[in-house]
DNA sequence: GCCAACGTTGGC
DNA sequence: GCCAACGTTGGC
């Protein structure tokens, strides 16, 4: 199984949102990066585990974990010219944009990016990286850990009063 | 809103 | 295949 770090603006898809879906599964559509593309078509499989990451936001940082809930599967957004999504490369019988169906594991408090970069073990981590953009990444089995170790104490609202 | 960093496009 | 110009991402 591989660890993974998806970005969401949670103004577009929040954990919440995704909680509050059907199933509380989404499908996770819009990519339009090939690297990102290429680590969700080549590397996913259902039953992996994400962190949840909201960006573009006032405060960045990991906001849930999701679990992958399907294989890759053409992302219909790019046959649609009415989407903002949309691509006129793309054809039905050569899609070039994949998506996959998340379900929501569980919220958690939000560990900000301020403090994952405070964080020693997590110096290398992609997501922290000059310039990273990227929107699908993996995530190190030993990173993961020490985020999953981070994530649980922050379960408690009133630990720190 | 600014801007650094990165990715893509397209002329040559 | 190079690379300048442009577009996008995303933290601040």
């Amino acid at each position: 199984m591989a660890y993974w770090l998806m970005k969401s603006e949670p103004d577009e898809v929040s954990i919440d949102d995704v909680l509050a879906a059907p199933r509380q599964t989404v499908g996770w559509f819009g990519v339009r990066n090939y690297q990102a593309r290429n680590f969700m078509r080549d590397g996913m499989r259902a039953g992996d585990l994400a962190l949840f990451y909201h960006s573009s936001c006032a405060e960045p940082g990991i906001a849930g974990i999701v679990e992958i809930a399907s294989g890759a599967y053409p992302d219909a957004t790019q046959f649609d010219p009415a989407s903002q999504y949309y691509d006129p490369k793309a054809t039905l019988e050569q899609p070039r944009w994949i998506g996959v169906d998340v379900r929501a594991v569980r919220k958690t408090a939000l560990l900000s990016l301020k403090r994952l970069r405070t964080i020693a073990a997590l110096a290398d981590m992609r997501l922290l990286a000059k310039g990273s953009r990227l929107s699908v990444m993996p995530v190190e089995p030993h990173e993961w850990r020490t985020i999953e170790a981070l994530l649980e104490p922050l379960l408690e609202p009133l630990l720190e009063q």
